[in-house]
RNA sequence: CGGGGUGUGGCGCAGAUGGUAGCGCGCUGUGUCGGGGACGCAGAGGCCCGGAGUUCAAGUCUCCGCACUCCGACCA
């Protein structure tokens, strides 16, 4: 490509409304535009490593025989219906109506589509397992789009669906898949972990997250190194602190004026945080997002809670849990802002977590101003509707599997796949006959990449001060040919002479023939992040020119004819990313 | 959804106390340049987010919308 043709308008400055390094970078090198809020279109720099990646994954996909088809983005609301995530997919599902009033989402995931697709033609256990995927934009009407590619409204993602006949086949496909996606970061060249992760609208039983470290990352894990652990913070189990074997005390109230948070109570009563409790008010909302009940949950005051194990332990979506409008609690239930305990509460669903049971004497509001109760011990003055583990694993905690101090890391979640059983086969009528002619429902699996959320990571990843530094897997070109001075035909010549050699050993390359000044050449081709850069300048009447690796900072003066080898050799040992594969 | 911020040429911004818009970048032409986002000269380009008010007069003041964005909630 002759840069002097190619449509693209690189900014110098940084983009007002961008905060993050990728989203700042690709917009900047005029990878990605934006239309409305959550949505942007690729141009032509952004489109060709998107291809890359969507090609790296196709491969991988195909490697494990998955097919690839393509289905529409559009589906018909029954299919939704039939499965219950109308409802319980909540307001992110993006809705539409055709000229006559009948409902259509656009695909946020696809699960029912696929599950229709093969519901019709799959009968007998000879069919089975078989995958099939497809890569295509999807949507979900995010409450905050932010960050760009990170977390937008429409992205481009790869969605695989396994169907199995038993549970044994699904936990081969799975590992299959699991095994896959590892390819695919590596080869993306991401620094990455998979962990144990929620199940969350898509359901099922088992998941696991692959998580790109990043400090901007918006998934929240923590790991052990000691025995190889690691979870989403919120997946995480907790591990109890120890029953504590205290003599119970008797109950009694006193006087706390003010002290409406655990540390101000601890302190008023001289008590360590461990010794309190501390409550969290929710409110449930029904299909119409109309509050239809309230929770209170418990846990020890040096704890948080983790809403998602909270929303599991009531069996209720994830949208319809929020926190309690706190006058309309009070009076429903009793409680009082700053000084609710466990006792005294009545229309509302109290949780208590798991560690409670074993604390003695602990210090809890009395759901009366300016007053706690100390020695509250449960079983004794208070119960729970429901007693389980509902609390954050945080860095420094025990390691549920080892017992370890666990170790937190953010990271930006670009796939996860997921168990999903007989979710959908069950709501949806999807079943095939044994041998013996009977009928089973079919297990399946569904296993998702973030396509243009793995772009967005691999630039958080791969960037310095002056720009993108792109793997050469991932390069939306592979080497430019910068030309210092496009008066001088030496250099023309010379750059003209490498750019076609370099065409003719398959290089994806670039010929800044531009009539800018080179400073702009220089800046562009950093800020694109092109894996190898050959610079034509005033050396061309010796057929010297300057070799140089974005990723590195060492320039080369050498022959053409050298840098001509170099530059083909290096991104051919480095374009698929398979070299990748061989460092951890 | 709660709380904040911002909407002014393509981009980044400035426009006290109301008087009909300016700067930098970019763009067009041209000349001098040519190894790190050059300089000179000459230009083009703006219903100041929308609507309704107040006023002799509104980018500026008042309401009401809308959009984008940040923090949180939500989502994964």
């Amino acid at each position: 490509m002759r840069m002097s043709k190619l449509h693209m308008n690189t900014l110098k400055e940084v983009p007002n409304d961008a905060v993050v390094p990728s989203h700042i970078l690709l917009v900047r090198a005029d990878m990605i535009r934006q239309g409305a809020s959550g949505i942007y279109g690729f141009m032509h720099m952004g489109y060709r490593s998107l291809r890359k990646i969507e090609q790296i994954v196709r491969e991988e996909m195909d490697a494990i025989g998955a097919q690839e088809i393509h289905v529409s983005a559009i589906s018909p609301a029954e299919l939704w219906q039939e499965s219950g995530r109308w409802n319980d997919y909540g307001p992110e599902l993006w809705r539409i109506k055709d000229r006559n009033g009948r409902d259509f989402c656009l695909g946020a995931t696809h699960e029912e589509v696929f599950t229709d697709l093969i519901r019709h033609d799959t009968s007998s256990y000879r069919q089975l397992p078989f995958s099939l995927y497809q890569i295509q934009t999807k949507y979900r009407d995010e409450a905050r789009p932010r960050f760009g590619l990170m977390r937008s409204r429409e992205f481009v993602m790869k969605d695989a669906y396994s169907f199995n006949a038993d549970p044994e086949s699904l936990d081969e496909t799975y590992n299959e898949m699991f095994d896959a996606y590892g390819v695919i970061f590596r080869r993306c060249g991401l620094d990455f972990r998979p962990v144990e992760a929620d199940t969350g609208a898509i359901g099922g039983s088992n998941s696991h997250e692959f998580t790109a470290l990043s400090e901007v990352g918006e998934s929240s894990i923590v790991y052990c190194d000691e025995c190889g652990y690691a979870a989403t913070d919120e997946r995480a189990e907790c591990t109890d602190d120890p029953a504590s074997d205290e003599e119970m005390r008797p109950l009694e109230k006193v006087l706390t004026p003010g002290t409406k948070t655990i540390e101000m109570v601890a302190d008023y009563l001289g008590l360590d945080k461990t010794q309190t409790i501390k409550a969290l008010l929710f409110q449930t909302l029904d299909e119409e997002m109309k509050v239809n009940g309230y929770v209170a949950a418990f846990v020890r005051g040096d704890r948080e809670v983790n809403t998602i194990k909270l929303v599991n332990a009531l069996g209720i979506p994830e949208y319809a849990l929020e926190f309690a409008e706190e006058e309309n609690m009070e009076e429903a239930c009793g409680c009082v802002g700053g000084f609710t305990g466990p006792m005294h509460l009545h229309d509302c669903t109290i949780v208590v977590d798991s560690e409670l049971t074993g604390m003695k004497n602990l210090c809890a509001g009395a759901c009366e101003k300016d007053h706690h109760y100390i020695n509250m011990n449960y079983g004794r003055d208070y119960d729970g509707d429901i007693v389980t583990d509902i609390k954050l694993l945080k860095e420094g905690d025990r390691c549920p599997k080892c017992g370890t101090p666990v170790r937190g890391a953010r990271g930006i979640e670009v796939g996860q796949v997921f168990k999903l059983g007989t979710k959908y086969s069950e709501s949806m009528h999807a079943v095939y006959k044994d041998e013996h002619q009977k009928e089973h429902l079919i297990w399946m699996g569904s296993y998702g990449i973030g396509v243009s959320r793995t772009l967005a990571a691999v630039v958080e990843q791969h960037h310095d001060d002056k720009g993108i530094i792109w793997p050469v897997a991932v390069a939306p070109y592979e080497a430019i040919i910068t030309i210092v001075k496009n008066r001088d035909e030496k250099q023309t010549e010379l750059a003209e002479k490498i750019y076609q050699e370099l065409l003719s050993e398959g290089v994806e390359v670039l010929l800044d023939d531009r009539n800018e000044r080179p400073g702009v050449k220089f800046n562009d081709a950093e800020l694109l992040g092109i894996p190898v850069a050959i610079t034509v300048g005033r050396g061309a009447a010796e057929d010297i020119v300057e070799y140089k690796l974005r990723r590195e900072s060492e320039k080369e003066e050498i022959p053409a004819d050298e840098a001509v080898r170099r530059a083909a050799e290096l991104i051919n040992r480095e374009r698929d990313g398979r070299f990748n594969l061989g460092e951890k």
